[in-house]
DNA sequence: CGCCAATCGTTGCCTGTGCAACCAATACCA
DNA sequence: TGGTATTGGTTGCACAGGCAACGATTGGCG
């Protein structure tokens, strides 16, 4: 089997080449904009991811629940739960109750808020153009359509959301 | 001042949409690919993700440094520290000194970590290939050149140093 | 109508890990 | 040669976030 102790300290047989596993470059790809990102609104913000999430998606959607925030279970319910707390209490979004529902409330940004918001997104658009500077137009689309695909898969191999279904 | 308050509730001009936004999208793959493998190598070997890093690692270099566990800086120091030292504890890694430098230390997998290798290999590609799956082998060569030109880049864009693992 | 199940959100607990300070060993250089 | 800078690696500290149990509210079905 294999060479034995040949050339350069080669293991016998390299079942997997860690710089080629899909996941890993994903997983190392993810990491380095999650990086760039946060320089910006981490260190001048102090926004936290799932902090910016809220924010970007209230200054989507102006109201919405806690549970709109991980839309496919993105985030851990506790996290989001959290992210908003803290907001609220910097004064960057307020909660209303919902009258007709009342285990929901109501989430949108405060002028604060949004002020942050109106701050933060141009930047992080920065951020995303000198990303996909290397790419033409074309390439960029090709790339959101096959992210898109291996998305929908990756969803049906990961554990299931439901996972708190059960009582 | 665009539409007022038509049509859904949005808000004045949402500036970033999130499920749009690039990083946002790549890091929500990544999290369900992590999340798919965490099946894997996590809940049936119980084998975190430095740690399943060091143990590809050490099975494609038999033996390596730690600091050779985290090229570019992938995984901060101290996590492959943590790393090795858990799986020194459960006999599927040694250390030897290295006499010529004694800051470092040789790596290298025991038997038993060879085992655990040989075993959860075959089934981290068999996801990997599951995933793909979905995609041409002409779209999973492009997929890869794309990840790598933006990777190159976001390590322009990221601080030189921490980048982390998500979990 | 009444009871059980499901849903929204919060919180205590615990693990993982980034950060920075630190130790030991080596490299560099005047 | 001696002193300082660098590097490999470890560890205390703090904090983020997943998990699970919980309270409160609502829905569904007999």
């Amino acid at each position: 089997m294999a060479t034995g102790s040949a050339a350069k300290k080669q293991a016998p047989e390299p079942l997997v080449v860690l710089e080629q596993f899909l996941p890993y470059r994903i997983n190392v790809l993810a990491g380095l904009t999650s990086s760039a990102l946060a320089q910006i609104y981490a260190d001048r913000y102090g926004l936290s991811i799932p902090a910016w999430r809220v924010i970007v998606t209230l200054g989507q959607y102006e109201n919405r629940t806690a549970r709109d925030m991980a839309p496919d279970g993105v985030m851990h319910k506790s996290t989001v739960s959290r992210a908003v707390a803290a907001l609220e209490k910097r004064g960057l979004v307020v909660r209303r109750p919902n009258l007709d529902d009342r285990r929901e409330e109501w989430l949108a940004l405060t002028p604060e808020g949004r002020a942050i918001y109106e701050a933060v997104a141009p930047e992080a658009l920065a951020v995303e153009e000198r990303l996909l500077s290397v790419l033409t137009p074309q390439e960029q689309a090709t790339l959101a359509a096959l992210i898109d695909r291996l998305t929908r898969q990756a969803r049906l191999l990961a554990p299931q959301d439901g996972v708190e279904a059960q009582t």
